[in-house]
DNA sequence: AAAGTCACTTGCATTTTGCAAGCGACTCAC
DNA sequence: GTGAGTCGCTTGCAAAATGCAAGTGACTTT
């Protein structure tokens, strides 16, 4: 979609963000503590690594993840939700809530997942200290 | 994503059925009282015919939607929620909530639509009485 | 009869995703 | 020291999806 046809609608704008398949299977992996790339590429959907590095740098530009050094040599960075992409935890428990009802075969998440807060997804997400 | 790569996770399933923006597009279109198909082309999102028609007949091949005739000549349908896809409303209200807190100029939902229940808007899209 | 409307369908250009190899900066084993 | 392996990307290209715009058939309207 381009920018010209920007609807204030929020659906669609949060759409522009978080609308697509990757980024939304890429949020629930940061949700449940992956954070290094290799993590990432580990997940049973087989996400490439083009599309990977491609959309972690999206969910960075957007505010929904920030990078973590974690070694200098070679420099080496994880991936960590900001309050703004934890907040998104509700949407994932809604799409999961459904899967769970609607959808056969569906693995029922672990309760720690569906009693997370966002703002515990947040803290996760934040700075260890030094 | 191919079917041999399924995953029994409820959120990546989930996403092989409304894990792509024109879905959730047209999810907000039924939610709010469009049907026919004319009604969704005119949407600010401006989706394209062969877009529209290939996910409308996707949304009534999973279960979320059902087409009803609605005149004879020439025959012409209008496209319903199901039980299945109303349930999908807390996801769209999750994401609004979201968009209103974190993206600027993002209009605020009508009242109506963040009070409304799953029960109530598969009622709304339900057979009216003969 | 010609023009207009509607719900799609179609042909093709453009963009995105998927596949698989490549690359540079390291570390590790010999 | 050297070659192999690992990691986090990048790249070239094939396949799939989306976007654009015209087309189609069955009607209705002028």
């Amino acid at each position: 979609m381009t920018k010209k046809n920007r609807s204030g609608c929020p659906i669609a704008s949060g759409l522009e963000i978080v609308g697509d398949r990757w980024t939304l299977v890429i949020l629930r992996d940061l949700l449940t503590g992956k954070s290094k790339y290799a993590d990432f590429l580990d997940s049973p959907e087989k996400i490439t690594t083009n599309i990977l590095a491609s959309r972690l740098s999206l969910m960075v530009e957007n505010g929904l993840v920030m990078k973590r050094q974690y070694q200098t040599n070679p420099v080496r960075h994880s991936y960590h939700l900001t309050p703004k992409g934890a907040d998104l935890l509700p949407l994932v428990q809604s799409l999961t809530r459904w899967s769970n009802a609607h959808l056969p075969h569906t693995w029922t998440p672990p309760a720690y997942f569906m009693d997370m807060t966002p703002q515990q997804a947040a803290e996760a997400g934040a700075e260890p200290p030094a």
